[in-house]
DNA sequence: GATGTATAGTTCGAAATCGTACAAAGTGGG
DNA sequence: CCCACTTTGTACGATTTCGAACTATACATC
């Protein structure tokens, strides 16, 4: 029978929050000055799913506030990352574009963290990555669900 | 030969990020009003591992500057979770005590969160997360390791 | 013991995060 | 059309995070 200890819980989500740490200062120290991990997360999402998003999608896509979107979405812009553009099918609303420099920084940073990550997996077996990566993606489906109302 | 691709560690990282992300938003849901989740982390910490840490102790535990540590701690003093007194044995540093509304509140959280978690578990196999557990602490390590110089 | 260096903690200012309140634009019922 | 209600984005203030500079203490080398 399947032990429903929340302990385990518990465990995971802190080794979960240590990493999360340690691997953001690991993407912060390869970013350019003046950006920060969520601005790298925006852009990588831009350049995955879909460009021409609203800064509401995104913040909801992100569980951010939309002030903090606002706020991480007006730094990329001070750096010519995005563009932002009223949107044709809705007065209220923005669309959120990528600029050429926007998609060049997201290539070389993800090129950067391949090399740094690289000397990381020399001494970890990426198969045990490989599974519990599925893993992690159920448990945040799980997650994201059960915060709908 | 193992595969060491890169996009492993950033796929990883990435749902990482967004569970740390979820969990923190329910730890912080159940903590009172004026406490965050650093301070739980901290109060955490003193009680699994043990009273009396000087705050330089904890901030290089948890990898934040010192300044966050002095500012967090401030803050559970004022709620009069924790007590700051000087260490004897140097006179440059302090010690952090809990207090028995410290220990109280973290046992508290932590009931609370079992049943939190409980509900989210009837939903999950726990069997998959006693199995990521060990790989995820052996990448904290390894990374924890990494950054060491 | 004196002096230079390292460490612990705080103060201060800048940037980030986020809740509240707001203006502008859309939506739906009468 | 008019009204209430919703949604989008922003301005503002409070709190958090964090780097730089500072004080006080410890240590080490002479």
């Amino acid at each position: 029978m399947p032990e429903h200890n929340p302990a385990v819980f518990f465990e995971v989500f802190n080794e979960i929050g240590i990493i999360e740490q340690l691997s953001r200062a690991i993407l912060e120290a390869r970013l350019p000055d003046g950006l920060i991990a969520p601005h790298f997360t925006v852009l990588n999402h831009l350049c995955r799913v879909e460009d021409g998003r609203t800064p509401v999608d995104m913040a909801r896509a992100f569980q951010v506030p939309k002030t903090s979107m606002t706020h991480t979405l007006k730094g990329l812009e001070a750096h010519g990352l995005v563009e932002l553009r009223p949107n044709p099918e809705d007065g209220r609303s923005k669309r959120v574009w990528l600029t050429q420099a926007g998609r060049d920084l997201r290539s070389q940073t993800i090129s950067a963290l391949g090399t740094e990550f690289a000397r990381l997996a020399a001494d970890f077996d990426t198969d045990r990555l490989l599974a519990i990566r599925p893993v992690l993606t159920d448990l945040r489906i799980m997650m994201d669900a059960a915060r709908d109302p």
